[in-house]
DNA sequence: GTGAAAGCGCTAACAG
DNA sequence: CTGTTAGCGCTTTCAC
C-alpha cells in the first residue's frame, strides 16, 4: 500500500516551494515566467512517481468538482440510458465526469437528489425534471448554478431548455396514421401535467380536430403503468371497440399496448394500426415493425452539453438563457400500413 | 444568491465554539457529555437556517466520500442499467451515492476511469472488468479498496465476486433445446476470453458432447457486433444449412441473431429453434416470445452491495474474499417448443 | 463540558 | 522568477 504523495512532498523533494509545483502542475509556468529546467525538472519527477493531485483539496479550494449531475426518470429506461450514454461520452470530452440518478419520476426523490448533489458541489445540472419542481430549480438558478431542462420544462421559469417539438411531431404521426386511411385513432398517453406529455396531446387533438374525427383518449397513472397499464388498456379498446388505431404518448406505452393487443388477439395493423412517441432499440425487430417518433437522442444530448459547458464558461451575468426544440422523427414501418377497407 | 453557511458561521451565531457544533452535529454530544440543552440549541438553528455540511471539507478531512463507482460494459445496455438502477437503490438505502462509467468493454477506457475515480476518493468499486485489467485491480487490492466484480473475474487474482453458474446454464439451455428435439444446435457468441463468455461456451460443449451432437459455434468479434454481426449470422447460417437451433450468449446478439433471421426468411421456431443467454425486457413481447436463460438481476445486484458493504465495514486486514454464484433462471418462451419432425 | 489549534492537500494573493 | 502564507470547511486531539 503505497503511501500517497502530496504536492508537499514533491517539493520536499526537489528542494523547491510547493508553490512552483503547484503552478508547473496547472500549466501556469509559462504564464508566470518560471524557468524551462525547473518546470521539465518537476514535470519529469511528478512523471516518474505517478503523482495523482487530490482532487478533494483541489476542489474544496477551487470550488470545482468537474461533476456534472444528470438527473433522469430512470436509468433503466432505454431512452434514459441512452441520453446517460452520449451526455457521459460527450462531457467526457470535455473533462467532465458525470454523476446522476434516478428520480422515477417522484418530486421528493427529485429534490433530494438535487440537494444532495448540490451538496457535493457539482458543477452543473442535467435535469428532466418531475412536477413540482418549480422552488427547486429557482433554487439552483439563484445561486448560479449551471441548469439544463430537457424532455419537459416548467412555462413558469426561464430556464436553458432542450426539448423535441413534442405537438408538431404527435400531429404528424396523427395524421400519417389518418393519411393511411385509420379513421378512429385512440390516444394513450399518462395522466400529467408535464409539457411534453400536454404537447403531445395538443397535438394529437389538433390532428384529430382538423379532420372533424372524434378523439379517444385514455390516460394512464405513470405510477401506476406497470401493474394496471396492460388492463387499462385493454378495458379502454374494449370499451371503444370502432378504434381501428393507436397513438402512443411514450415507448414504454407502446409495449403495454402491444401486450394489450396480444391480449385481446387483436392483429397489427391489421385491427389496429400502432404508431409509438419514442422509438425503441426492439421496435424495428417486432413483427410487424412498430412505427414511430424518434427523439433524436445524440442532437439532444449535444445540445444539452453545449448549452451546459456555455453557462460554465460564460461569464456575463445575464446572459439569456435558450431553448432549443429538435425535431422528432418519423421512422416508418409496417404498424401503420395503409388500412384496407372491409 | 445566499451565502454558504459553514460551521464557523454557526459558532459565531450561536456563541459557542467550533469544536461544540462539529460534535454535535456528527452526534456525538451524548458521547463527549455535552449538556442536552446546548444540543438542543445547535441542532434547532441548524435546522432553522438549512444547513447542510460540505461534504468535500469533509470528505478531505476523513478520507470518506460515501460515493461508490459502478464500473459496466455501457450504461445504455439494458442488463447493464438494471443492475445499475437496482444498485443504486440498494447504496442509497445505506448512505452511498454512486457514480458510473461505461468501459465499453475496452481495457484502456477502464483504466483511465479507475485512476479517475480512484483519485476522487471513491469509497468503492463495484467492477464488471473488462480484460487485461488484472494489475489496476490487484492495485486497488494492494491499497486496500472495497471492491467486488461481476459477470466475470480474473482467474489469477482473488477477488469479492458475483457471477451466474455460466456453465450450468449454459448446458441446460443447450440441453433444453435438445430435449425439444433440436439435433444440430449452433452457438454464437463473442470472440472473448473473458470467464462468462469462455463458460458459456464450455456448458454448450458439453451439452453437445454429452449427446453426441456436432457442435456449430460462430465467435463473433464484440467490437464489431454492431456493424457486421447480422452479417455474420447470415453467413453461418448460410454455411451451416443444417442448423436448426440457435443459442446465443448474451442478448444483444440474439437481437442480432433475429435480424439475420428475418433477413433469411427462416422462422422461429418453425424453421430455427432459439434461446438466449440475458433476459430482455422485449423478449416476451416479440412473436414468438424469445426463451432466454436470465440472470437474475435484483439477486446479482444485492450479493454485490452486501459484498461491498461487508468490505467497506470490515476492520480484520485478512478479510477472506467471498464468490457468489447465483443460479439463472430459465424463462420459457415460444421460440423453443418441440421441434416437429418433417 | 467546552475551546483552541493543527492539519487534510491544494491554490492564489502577495512579497521579495 | 520563486517562496511564504493564508485559507477552503471540516474533524479531532489535547488542554483548560
Amino acid at each position: 500500500m503505497k503511501k500517497k504523495v502530496s504536492i508537499k512532498d514533491i517539493a520536499a523533494q526537489l528542494n523547491i516551494s510547493i508553490t512552483t509545483v503547484s503552478l508547473i502542475l496547472n500549466g501556469k509556468s509559462k504564464q508566470v515566467g518560471l524557468s524551462e529546467a525547473q518546470t521539465e525538472r518537476v514535470l519529469k519527477y511528478v512523471e516518474e512517481i505517478g503523482y495523482k493531485p487530490n482532487m478533494l483539496a483541489k476542489s474544496l479550494r477551487t470550488g470545482k468538482t468537474k461533476i456534472i449531475c444528470l438527473l433522469i426518470e430512470d436509468i433503466a429506461d432505454p431512452f434514459f440510458s441512452t441520453v446517460a450514454a452520449h451526455v457521459e461520452e460527450l462531457l467526457n470530452q470535455h473533462g467532465y465526469k458525470i454523476i446522476y440518478g434516478s428520480t422515477k419520476n417522484q418530486t421528493a426523490k427529485a429534490i433530494e437528489l438535487i440537494d444532495l448533489f448540490r451538496d457535493r458541489h457539482v458543477d452543473g445540472f442535467i435535469i428532466c425534471p418531475p412536477e413540482g419542481l418549480e422552488s427547486d430549480i429557482t433554487g439552483l438558478l439563484n445561486e448560479r448554478i449551471p441548469l439544463v431542462l430537457f424532455d419537459r420544462y416548467y412555462k413558469t421559469i426561464d430556464t436553458d431548455t432542450v426539448i423535441v417539438d413534442n405537438l408538431e411531431s404527435a400531429c404528424k404521426a396523427v395524421n400519417y396514421l389518418i393519411e393511411h386511411n385509420y379513421k378512429n385513432i385512440g390516444f394513450v398517453t399518462l395522466d400529467s401535467e408535464q409539457t411534453q406529455m400536454q404537447d403531445r396531446l395538443q397535438g394529437y387533438e389538433k390532428a384529430i380536430t382538423d379532420h372533424g374525427f372524434t378523439s379517444y383518449i385514455k390516460k394512464l397513472s405513470f405510477s401506476k403503468v406497470n401493474q394496471t397499464g396492460i388492463d387499462d388498456i385493454v378495458q379502454f379498446l374494449t370499451e371503444n371497440p370502432q378504434i381501428d388505431a393507436l397513438f402512443f404518448g411514450t415507448n414504454y406505452l407502446t409495449l403495454k399496448g402491444i401486450e394489450a393487443l396480444d391480449r385481446l388477439e387483436l392483429s397489427i395493423p391489421g385491427n389496429m394500426g400502432v404508431i409509438s412517441f419514442d422509438d425503441h432499440d426492439v421496435f424495428k425487430l417486432f413483427k410487424p415493425g412498430i412505427t414511430a417518433m424518434a427523439q433524436p437522442i445524440s442532437q439532444i444530448s449535444e445540445q444539452m452539453v453545449n448549452l451546459l459547458l456555455e453557462q460554465i464558461d460564460s461569464t456575463e451575468a445575464d446572459r439569456k438563457r435558450k431553448k432549443i426544440i429538435v425535431p422528432a422523427i418519423i421512422r416508418i414501418r409496417q404498424s401503420s400500413v395503409t388500412k384496407t377497407d372491409n
